[in-house]
RNA sequence: GCCUAGGUGGCGGAAUGGUAGACGCAAGGGACUUAAAAUCCCUCGGGGGCAACUCCAUGUCGGUUCGAGUCCGAUCCUGGGCACCA
């Protein structure tokens, strides 16, 4: 009798009494592999349904290995800094670092209650002042290496509430709490300067084995284009400004330049009739968050500056205008427009009553010609194609001092410092003198200052200004300075947690550098496709920096990713509370077993897919569990013998093992679990079932549902955990059949199907599609033309 | 608008260019049972036909091919991402 709740009770406590269980023995003799999810943060509502979708997989490409010779390290850990953790505790008056730590006790037992085989004694939570301390650490050497500096950038102030607000806070230019308005403000921040690494980080895509779209996604994100920047001279003035193109060849066709609002010529340049106008536009864009000045499609705003600038290619002026579709943080912040030829151009012209200069042939009547055509007014460009025109004004621009040729970025630096409590301390000091100095290494961790209000306050200073001043003000070199006030974001954290689990506990270093030799790069890496760029292109940027500093050894952390889709609602829907479609894991452990929501999620559908949750579903995965168990523990027990007597289930036996090696490797746990389905019921219908292919059965099963999967080993005799048994092998012999089933085609379509051998000749099946009273009709009075043949599939009689 | 992934039964989904619908769910029938549940077995895309059988079917329209869910070209729709990127 399968009973789920005895049985994983019987077994959680059997791998819990047991502290070295899936520990990884640093058995170097063994081939190595890095199976890691990306780790959870802790929130307040405990485990989701969807969290054991990425983590069973995990964990059966962990079991499988494990079985197969590999010594494996699949560990877990916490991601428990930021937002959304000093909400909680905000909301529920309770420290931070109290409710964190009871989310992780919490999150803990419920990934234990699923049976993962998760080496415990490798966890490692980001709010650790051990582990916090290495990415401090990391910090000073991005400052030693000139990769972290201060700005003042623009952030989203809420006035009335007097901080800061991350962008999920702000919904259309109003605060999510309370709804006042946003605005965008200049501040001082940490900068990490991550466009230094655009190049490598672009280049080395290549040869990952990722998503395809997510490569994409990150080179999009990184946005690598080659053009040409081109000096404009401002008239009568010694100033100058520099756009970029990546359209040269219609240089003859720009009719004005236009400057982002964020520009700094335009105070110099701006006319004595048109301040006003500019100023009071100026005003205007700086209401408009990114957010707004983006959405506000179609209508092209801007005021002429008052300015005129000179064309290099051939001398002439034209006018500057100051518009807010040119982006400050693009490029070079300005523009050359060329209207004939680029679509915002043609509009912002059409709006401004702008000349045209058309350069290419082709149709500029209702819509600018953004194709390939041969150049016209373009002199020594004329008659030429696009590539051919660049090339020659490219060399004419370069000759005249006017231009040359850059590789331009769409990334921007990373903003590095938050405005709150609940982060890493950046390990900054303020000297007097103004410059910035980090602490020496033996000085960190530099641990949060125990603070009676951590919640962010009305004067936009961050909460650990309020700091007290012995931790405020500590005397640095003999001088009394002032900490740095800001912590890190969330993603610093997560940057390289992946290398501290492989030594989780080393005190000298990030790790080991012989352990991190032999366990990097990551071998499977799965998690959800929200991180495509944001924290897969800051973990990435990081490792290659401790790759420069020479503490990794290989330049890419994660060989291999993997994004599991989301388990939806019943109803089709994202689960949500407010939906009212919301499942809880507890309570489908509690009815139904760990076992059966893992075969569930894991047979309902390929796992890159988003797939909805199925009550239905989830019983007949429970079925499969309770008919598996029953061959072992029932009635069909006495069907066992030592010899195997059945053709079809020396077949399906030896399809399943092989099916499921494959599958498995390639994640396909839907199709797998099919063909263990097949297996399953073939022993159904047998006279005799042979031992060792229950045994091997019960091996793949177990890495799917481990707590069954033990008690079914046992129940087979074996007094050792099943987790370290041999991985099962299939015979090819076994896969050859004895007859194969061929579909007789005429002109395309079945008529009949007969049964060969395999290793029939077109002949004989030939002479027995002739004589198939079914396909005789179709024949009649016609020729053969031709026959197509394909063993052991179809044989198609082209006739006529 | 751009990028990207998709559109297959009542449902989730299978299918190296080779018999479309594996496997599961739901549904129906049968066996067992005093009965129910559970279990085991069978049927199960649609139309037509008593039946043998036959025609139609993988969003739509074309094309390539002996043969197309699969390849090519258009087109419509859906999901995800990015969005005035010069």
């Amino acid at each position: 009798m399968y009973d789920h709740k005895k049985i994983e009770e019987k077994w959680r406590k059997y791998w819990e009494s047991n502290q070295t269980f899936y520990c990884d023995t640093h058995d170097f003799q063994k081939p190595k592999f890095y199976a890691l999810d990306m780790f959870p943060f802790p929130s307040g509502q405990g485990l989701h349904v969807g969290h054991p979708e990425g983590y069973t997989a995990t964990d059966i490409i962990s079991r499988m290995k494990r079985m197969q010779g590999y010594n494996v390290l699949h560990p877990m850990g916490w991601d428990a800094f930021g937002l959304p953790a000093e909400q909680y505790a905000i909301e529920h008056n309770e420290h931070p670092e109290i409710s964190t730590r009871k989310n992780i006790a919490h999150f803990k037992k419920q990934i234990q209650a699923l049976g993962m085989s998760i080496d415990w004694s490798k966890e490692i939570s980001t709010i650790d002042p051990d582990y916090y301390k290495w990415t401090q650490w990391i910090f000073c050497r991005l400052f030693e290496h000139d990769l972290a500096y201060v700005a003042d950038v623009p952030v989203n102030f809420c006035p009335e509430l007097g901080t800061v607000l991350a962008n999920e806070e702000v919904i259309d230019g109003k605060s999510e709490r309370g709804g006042y308005p946003v605005i965008r403000m200049p501040m001082r921040q940490w900068m990490l300067k991550i466009t230094s690494y655009a190049d490598r980080l672009e280049k080395d895509l290549e040869g990952l084995n990722w998503p395809k779209s997510t490569i994409e996604m990150q080179r999009n994100w990184i946005g690598k284009s080659s053009g040409v920047e081109i000096t404009f001279k401002v008239k009568g003035s010694g100033e100058s400004f520099r756009v970029f193109t990546t359209r040269v060849d219609t240089l003859y066709g720009c009719t004005y330049c236009c400057l982002a609002p964020e520009h700094p010529l335009i105070p110099l340049l701006v006319g004595e009739n048109e301040k006003k106008d500019v100023l009071s536009y100026l005003e205007e864009a700086k209401k408009k968050s990114d957010l707004l000045r983006t959405s506000l499609s179609k209508e092209k705003t801007g005021v002429p500056l008052g300015a005129y600038a000179i064309n290099p290619i051939n001398g002439k002026e034209i006018p500057i205008y100051v518009a807010d579709y040119v982006l400050g943080s693009y490029g070079t912040g300005a523009v050359m427009a060329v209207p004939a030829h680029d679509q915002r151009d043609y509009e912002f012209a059409k709006a401004h009553h702008l000349p045209m200069i058309q350069v290419l042939e082709g149709d500029i009547s209702s819509a600018a010609f953004e194709g390939d055509a041969p150049h016209i007014h373009s002199e020594e460009a004329n008659g030429k194609g696009i590539a051919e025109a660049k090339a020659i004004i490219t060399k004419k621009l370069v000759a005249l001092g006017a231009g040359k040729e850059v590789i331009n970025y769409k990334l921007r630096d990373w903003l590095f410092s938050r405005q709150r409590y609940w982060g890493e301390p950046i390990p900054v000091v303020q000297k007097k003198d103004g410059t910035s100095a980090i602490l020496k290494d033996d000085e960190l961790p530099l641990t949060l200052p125990e603070l009676d209000q951590y919640a962010p306050t009305k004067d936009g200073k961050p909460p650990l200004s309020k700091a007290p001043d012995a931790w405020l003000h500590p005397v640095y070199e003999g001088e009394k300075v002032t900490r740095e006030t800001n912590t890190m974001p969330q993603w610093a954290g997560s940057c390289w947690y992946y290398i501290r689990y492989i030594d989780p506990h080393n005190k000298n270093a990030l790790a080991d550098k012989k352990l991190l030799d032999h366990w990097l790069p990551v071998d499977l890496y799965i998690g959800g496709q929200e991180h495509a760029v944001l924290h897969l292109l800051y973990a990435r940027f990081w490792h290659k920096f401790l790759y420069d500093i020479g503490v990794v050894s290989c330049k890419e952390p994660f060989q291999r990713l993997f994004h599991q889709g989301m388990i939806l609602g019943a109803n089709n829907e994202k689960m949500s509370k407010s939906r009212g479609n919301v499942v809880n894991p507890d309570e489908i452990v509690e009815t139904t077993g760990a076992d059966s929501l893992r075969l569930f999620e894991m047979f309902a559908g390929p796992l890159s897919d988003s797939k909805p949750w199925s009550t239905e579903g989830l019983n007949g995965a429970r079925r499969f569990i309770e008919r598996s168990f029953r061959l072992i523990d029932g009635e069909e027990e006495k069907k066992r013998h030592s010899h195997t007597n059945s053709h079809e289930l020396d077949y399906v036996y030896h399809s399943m093992v092989k099916k499921c090696t494959e599958d498995f490797e390639s994640l396909d746990f839907n199709t797998a679990i099919s063909s263990m389905m097949v297996f399953v019921n073939e022993c159904y219908k047998a006279k005799t079932l042979y031992v060792p292919y229950l045994e091997g059965f019960t091996k793949i099963f177990s890495c799917i549902c481990p707590f069954a999967g033990e008690e079914m080993w046992s129940l087979l005799g074996h007094d050792q955990t099943i987790a370290y048994e041999t991985w099962p092998t299939y015979e090819s012999d076994a896969l050859i059949q004895r007859k194969v089933k061929i579909a007789i085609q005429v002109n395309g379509k079945v008529r009949d199907v007969v049964e060969v051998s395999p290793s029939a000749t077109e002949e004989e099946v030939k002479s027995l599609a002739f004589q198939s009273e079914k396909v005789k009709p179709y024949l009649a009075e016609k020729t053969v033309r031709k026959c197509i043949y394909v063993p052991g599939k179809i044989m198609n009689l082209v006739v006529a």
